[in-house]
DNA sequence: GCCACGATATCGAAAACCGATATCGGGAAC
DNA sequence: GTTCCCGATATCGGTTTTCGATATCGTGGC
């Protein structure tokens, strides 16, 4: 998969994340699969630090599960997440119309 | 608009490069002006060396027009400029299946 | 106590982004 | 024809983001 496509996306991760993030809980490492499964690739390095940065900005709060000893840190959006993620839906939405036949 | 919403408008950018250019040629103004009417506000200095790396990646070709006295690289998709934007529809087009409704 | 494990966190280098500024060539003014 | 202006493209320095690799951290098994 060429530069391009990958940087394309790169730029939807955001959007991925919020979207399940406003279902239910998510942690790094579902999220890693479940993006793995649509061809995503992303590194743990660039993974987490969205991660924090997107709670940094306010749309995620997490909290630290302790599941069989391990600790997972456990992601939901928050409301402002959830507007984020209606605004980028819209774009997207406008995107498909314009370059989708 | 939030950072997140850019984020994802800045990794369409090329998908949208290339849609016009395999249409039409287009230079750097003239897509500067289009993606801002979509809302996309990319600076020049993103906009230009994403053209030059674009055309470094054998996605485009140019030449150096003269319109009115001021010259403008003109640009259009190469083959492997339009095989890389099947593929990035194809993403598109399962991003837009998976999160929206 | 010590080690293996799995998830998360962090590191340093490379790449990309940005606003601002420089360049460049012809037209207009005079 | 010299000077100034204008618009498009190119480049600059600093900041942000990405990346693979590696470190950390807490628990259970030995």
């Amino acid at each position: 998969m060429g530069r391009a496509v990958r940087q394309f996306l790169r730029g939807a991760v955001q959007l991925h994340v919020l979207h399940h993030a406003a279902e239910r809980e998510i942690d790094g490492a579902w999220m890693s699969e479940e993006l793995g499964h649509h061809g995503y690739r992303i590194s743990p390095g660039t993974l987490y630090p969205t991660l924090h940065r997107m709670e940094a900005e306010g749309l995620l709060t997490s909290r630290d599960d302790l599941i069989a000893g391990r600790h997972r840190r456990r992601y939901r959006a928050t409301d402002e997440g959830r507007r984020v993620l209606v605004q980028t839906r819209r774009a997207l939405r406008e995107l498909a119309d314009e370059v989708l036949e």
